[in-house]
DNA sequence: AATTTCCCATTTTGTCCCGTTTTGTCCCAT
DNA sequence: ATGGGACAAAACGGGACAAAATGGGAAATT
């Protein structure tokens, strides 16, 4: 809650398919979510990996009433469920991300981690950096970002 | 919260590529936030500093609900992450600028450090003073300016 | 005197590798 | 069909080494 997971960083995939958490991210993880991951891919393009406890919370909205019957609901979560699995952080800081993430999301050798506030996501260098030149943050983003995100003096 | 970073100084980056902030930005910094920062790029334009607990305040509303699951949010946070790295002051009132920031702005010796009320912005000198002689304000954004920044003072 | 610059030493972080364990798969005998 | 044995593949754990970040002393500059 209090660690906010900021920045990027580049790290190699081992022979296993493992990871290792650079150590700003898994102190920050650890300390307010403990060791228990949840590891999926919302689009085949990137990996997302959520402290358990935020991923419980995020879906387990979905559970409230009869919100798991509109179609949207479940397509979406029987598509995270279906590409997900629970993962923990191993005595050296790695994590597995399993093959068929990594087959679909063309992870090998170097991999890039970045920090979005709550969670982390894992993409393929070469293809995170293409994707940012080819569609830089126009004025219009902006506005939007503005508009969306506007609460700037609750307190 | 109290002191407002304004002006501009210009200043050179050593060897490594760190900067060492002005004095009057560095003290105004530290006495309401502390030395730690969030450094990043929206534009490769230029470069944007911003004390951590600013940013995160900012950044921190996309955890909130699933907002960080709306498109141009995730643009923006991958975005501004994943050229973004939280930094710290040093003992000697330094702070490093990568070398992917420094590269894409076109930032070397000598660099225009300016304070924009709570955050700092780094341009290459002679860029900024390009850009602002020909992009000029025009009566079009005073009228956008006048309507938008007097909802900034509900108290 | 105060600040900047240079540079080196220490510590921290990341990488690679190998051995062990677990899991999954295939095939055969009952 | 089904249980089990044997083999192969994937997952896991940890040690040793390499690379990079960090911090600060001391000379140089103002």
């Amino acid at each position: 809650m209090g660690n906010f997971l900021l920045g990027s960083y580049s790290v190699r995939l081992d022979k296993g398919g493992r990871i290792k958490i650079p150590e700003k991210f898994r102190i920050a993880l650890e300390e307010d979510h403990g060791k228990e991951l949840f590891i999926t891919s919302l689009t085949d393009e990137s990996v997302q990996v959520y402290p358990l406890s935020v991923w419980e919370e995020l879906s387990g909205v979905s559970g409230e009433g009869a919100l798991h019957l509109q179609p949207t609901v479940r397509k979406f979560m029987l598509r995270v469920n279906r590409k997900g699995s629970q993962v923990r952080i191993d005595s050296k800081g790695r994590i597995l991300i399993n093959q068929t993430l990594r087959e679909k999301a063309k992870l090998e050798d170097e991999v890039e981690v970045i920090g979005l506030s709550n969670h982390l996501e894992i993409w393929n260098k070469n293809k995170l950096d293409g994707t940012l030149e080819e569609r830089p943050l126009t004025n219009e983003d902006f506005e939007k970002i503005a508009e969306l995100m506007p609460r700037g003096k609750p307190k």
